[in-house]
DNA sequence: CCCTATTCACCTATCAGACAGGTCAATCAT
DNA sequence: ATGATTGACCTGTCTGATAGGTGAATAGGG
């Protein structure tokens, strides 16, 4: 009989470790002991220390370096997280479809007030290798994304760029898959070049009228897609 | 001399492992062959294939259970993540404040179109809380919390209220420390129950109105501090 | 005296063997 | 029948050994 620890060691150690941090006040790119000196500290073995620095470097808390040793990352970085369960069905496409009206929509107004002419020629270079591809009939889905990933930096807002970055790796598992080739990108093809055209204007509302006609199309596309 | 490989075994085995659970489409609960085996299968010793676990626990790929097995989380649940340098400046506070902006503004659009009777009854209550802590001259920060995730709730769309959740952590972080007491809550305290007012009454557009008079105070009042 | 190649101390990476202890079901004794 | 026991199967953890990455000190040649 031992004493009583429900608690897996590597978790104890996890969290004794993130004290240490914190309380030596260690910052981004602090090295911590090495794992010998770790194990001598907590008192464990090698194999539990080393579960749980691969535990809180999964968690993004530290970077283990071959060779060099075990070092904090940036403690200041915010990360936010969520679980999202998916089904694909029209409600939940429906859904993610109104969150990417409020996060784009927000990016596109940004966009149409702040873009500089630096970024305005590299978007319509993007919708000529978009209309190229076009023409050619090669699959556009790859340009579709560019061509919305640098709107997205245009609106020249860090935090609502890392937000519909990781947001956007949802709808494309939403609509790569079910709706790859239902003229998805057919239907919103047009709108495309009519929404540049308002931003590169800086015309806030018609950038906006065009950005939810083209939502509207891929509203109606799903509404009427035999699921 | 031996091969190149400068990726990590643990990593290795990870992505083994996930491949594994996807080409037999192994499905929440499902369990993975033992330690033993799968040392055996992918050619690694027990070290490297503990590490690779704890890495996919840690990205809540599997459940290990002692004395059990290895289980396969739910792979159906799309995980969305970012991080944000938090820098606590004004332009931070203001980027933050045009993503709140975004989501908040579409959840209460939607509130207001679906909201419910009994959803009614409860903001009603939490607002009845909040005069009250408020004429007490207590904490309001938490119960104001509570209003914002109940009409977050009543927008009924799962994957809005999932992001606008996980967000919501970040303001609070950076709305806490800072600005914790410089009348914050004073300013915005009269919009929650006009906006509250619209939403009952079904009124799209004076709700956003009000929500975004909302947002323009705390605004000013990030213009106006000095940090 | 300077530059380069070697060496060495320090670290992480990985393996294999051993023992402790959790879990569950089959089995055995009452 | 029922309740305790056992044993098969697992994960949890420790340890000693070997391999290999890294960078600074050091030795040797010009």
């Amino acid at each position: 009989m031992k004493k009583i620890q429900k608690i897996h060691l590597y978790e104890q150690v996890s969290e004794e470790l993130q004290n240490y941090i914190q309380e030596k006040e260690l910052k981004e790119g602090d090295k911590l002991p090495s794992v010998e000196r770790l194990t001598e500290m907590f008192g464990v073995g090698r194999s539990s220390l080393r579960e749980a620095l691969r535990y809180l470097e999964a968690n993004e808390v530290v970077r283990i370096e071959n060779g060099k040793g075990v070092f904090v990352r940036d403690m200041d970085t915010f990360r936010f997280s969520g679980k999202i369960k998916i089904e694909v069905e029209r409600n939940s496409l429906l859904a993610t479809l109104d969150v990417r009206r409020a996060l784009e929509g927000k990016a596109i107004e940004l966009a149409a007030k702040r873009i500089t002419p630096k970024q305005i020629k590299e978007i319509e270079a993007c919708l000529n290798e978009y209309r190229r591809l076009k023409e050619k009939g090669e699959s556009t889905s790859k340009i579709d994304f560019t061509f919305h990933q640098l709107v997205n930096k245009a609106a020249a807002n860090p935090i609502l760029e890392s937000v519909l970055e990781s947001f956007s790796a949802l709808y494309n598992k939403f609509f790569d898959r079910p709706l790859g080739n239902t003229g998805l990108f057919d239907a919103t093809y047009p709108f495309h070049f009519t929404m540049f055209e308002a931003i590169a204007a800086h015309d806030v509302r018609a950038a906006l009228t065009e950005f939810n006609k083209l939502m509207d199309s891929l509203e109606e596309i799903i509404k009427n897609y035999e699921i």
